[in-house]
DNA sequence: GCCGTTTTCGGCCCGACTGTTTTCAGTCG
């Protein structure tokens, strides 16, 4: 059982505890276990295996043992006499927005759906239709047009569960500020929410707004095209676009503004850390401002840099804020200096249009266009990574013709000599499924530096996968990063299962860095990791793997997850300036 | 059911919106 289900399992628990009139905190214990366990790195099964479930945060010893069961018995006993007690017809209308578990029972049982029905939403769509719901106490008329109406949208699938990479969600954002801006009472626009803290995909888009009249900017937001209004009320509105997607628009006045930033731009656990930090000093925070629990006055704040100082705290960076221990550290003054863009001297991870006959895609630009580049961005040095030379229908000698060739071609290309931008050959080499290198190791002599990466074989199981790489990174002296190591694909393809300490450790042996990829798709190593391995000093590179020089632009989307992840400069090697960096490379 | 700079017991974030209600429950973020 991956770790999605059994978050689900932990989910269905806390409906059926809440439907059975549980503890009210023993179902938020459950709702908190799930999503820790949804967002965890490795998979719950590899920490049970390990004896390491007390690792996970907010599972304790009863959910342990819960899980004890589960992975020794394949079920859990205790769970399965819980469920015994609520109709099992309530979980698939879960999926409906605007019903919860209390509806769903109700439903259920006031029009006697039976545990074996089919499609226990079509039923309740006739019943809605032929006016059941309406006479049932707590429904009414509105309720079964709203029942409808969310059914319809959901059968048409127009509510997205896939999340957006972060280019689409930051285009939405933008078309909509525009809206916004056009409106002269509008006096300021923040994007908030998970975009503003750089989550690798997006559900919804937050924004927010200042205006000293909050009617006049929440009617001109409901103008944007949409297909359905959500809701609205005199402090913001929601909207489901024609894309799918949803939108949600929170106003505040100037003098409260800092409060409404930081409430809104979440994560809701970094949100409920700061509450319970707050309710430790008598202070209880909303998104007003900061109220003295005693004498009941609030103090309100224009800046969130105000709004955390009145809790004596400096301010948090966005990319932190998911209660990974960000409010601990600034309680103590121990808050990261978070890399920035502006710290990257340099891209190692670009696609030529030199034709070695690669295994996967040759990039489109000619050296000088990346050279141009590097310079606008100021960079000090890039390396080109092209894809090892295809090694079916090529013999070794021919790839190591084609690599002696291609060193000669870059040393004695005219802007070889670049004063401002210098050239390093490297080449990225396919991880074969037996952990062997794509590339002859007589050829390693035409390359300064090496990328290794997976290309093939995603599935392997997490044992025979982290031998394949730990082989891999312990080919040869000049394999130097480990290129977008979990292989994933947003929204497409889940990546690599590695044990994580057993590659933290040779690269530690090795001095080898971990690549995090910056291609939106990609954004890989994921944070969470990145996270872990800064924690266990693993050096890390940001790279953008651009197959054209216009996309070493996506830089930035690599270094938000470097500051997701807790990255200092010092942690990340082409922070670095030429010599030193040179020194780190060729050693 | 979880957890600890006030605690191994006694707390547990906070509010908006909606519909069905005459003061609140359910859902959502």
């Amino acid at each position: 059982m991956m770790n999605l289900q059994i978050a689900q399992l932990l989910r269905k628990m806390a409906a059926a505890y809440l439907i059975l009139n549980e503890n009210r905190f023993k179902i938020i214990a459950y709702e908190r276990a799930a999503d820790s366990i949804e967002h965890l790195t490795s998979e719950v099964k590899d920490l049970w295996d390990d004896g390491k479930l007390d690792q996970i945060p907010g599972v304790g010893e009863a959910i342990t043992k819960h899980l004890n069961d589960l992975f020794s018995t394949g079920k859990v006993r205790h769970f399965d006499e819980i469920m015994k007690k609520v109709p099992q017809a309530i979980f698939p209308l879960l999926l409906v927005p605007g019903i919860g578990p209390k509806k769903a029972y109700t439903l259920v049982k006031e029009l006697k759906i039976k545990d074996d029905e089919d499609d226990v939403i079509a039923e309740i769509e006739f019943c809605a239709k032929t006016h059941q719901i309406a006479p049932i106490e707590g429904f009414g008329e509105k309720s079964e047009i709203d029942i409808l109406e969310a059914i319809a949208t959901y059968k048409k699938g127009q509510i997205k569960e896939n999340r957006m990479e972060l280019p689409v969600a930051d285009a939405i954002a933008q078309d909509v500020i525009l809206h916004l801006k056009k409106l002269a009472s509008v006096e300021a626009v923040d994007i908030l929410g998970s975009l503003r803290r750089q989550v690798a995909t997006i559900g919804d888009i937050d924004i927010a707004v200042v205006t000293r009249k909050p009617a006049e900017v929440i009617e001109h937001f409901i103008t944007f095209p949409h297909q359905r209004l959500i809701e609205q009320g005199p402090t913001g509105a929601s909207l489901l676009l024609h894309n799918g997607r949803q939108v949600d628009l929170r106003i505040q006045k100037p003098d409260s503004y800092g409060a409404m930033l930081q409430y809104f731009t979440g994560s809701k656990n970094h949100n409920i850390k700061l509450r319970s930090y707050g309710l430790t000093l008598g202070k209880s925070l909303n998104e007003h401002g900061i109220k003295d629990v005693k004498t009941g006055s609030i103090r309100s704040f224009h800046t969130e840099e105000a709004f955390y100082r009145g809790l004596g705290l400096p301010w948090i960076p966005p990319e932190l804020r998911e209660d990974k221990g960000e409010v601990e550290a600034s309680v103590v003054g121990k808050l990261p200096k978070l890399v920035e863009v502006g710290d990257i001297k340099g891209d190692l991870h670009l696609h030529s249009n030199y034709d070695l006959k690669p295994s996967h895609d040759l990039g489109a630009d000619p050296l000088e266009v990346y050279l141009d580049k590097a310079s606008a961005l100021e960079y000090e040095y890039i390396g080109l990574s092209d894809h090892n030379p295809k090694i079916s229908g090529q013999t070794s000698q021919q790839i190591v013709d084609i690599m002696k060739r291609r060193k000669e071609f870059y040393e004695s290309h005219p802007r070889a000599r670049d004063r401002q931008v210098k050239i390093f050959v490297m080449c990225e080499v396919d991880i074969r499924p037996d952990g062997k290198l794509a590339l002859p190791e007589v050829a390693f002599e035409y390359v300064d530096a090496i990328i290794v990466a997976i290309h093939s074989n995603f599935t392997q199981p997490r044992k025979e996968m982290t031998k394949r790489v730990v082989a891999a990174l312990s080919a040869h002296p000049k394999v130097r990063i480990f290129g977008h190591p979990t292989g994933r694909l947003l929204t497409k393809r889940e990546g690599v299962e590695l044990d994580w300490d057993k590659i933290f450790t040779i690269c530690k042996e090795r001095d080898i860095a971990l690549e995090i990829n910056a291609h939106p798709m990609r954004l890989d190593l994921p944070d969470t990791i990145v996270f872990d391995a800064v924690r266990e000093n693993i050096k890390l590179c940001i790279n953008t793997d651009s197959h054209a020089a216009q996309f070493m632009d996506l830089m930035r989307y690599g270094v938000s997850v470097a500051r997701r992840g807790w990255c200092e400069k010092s942690d990340i090697v082409n922070t670095m300036e030429y010599t030193e960096f040179k020194k780190w490379l060729l050693k």
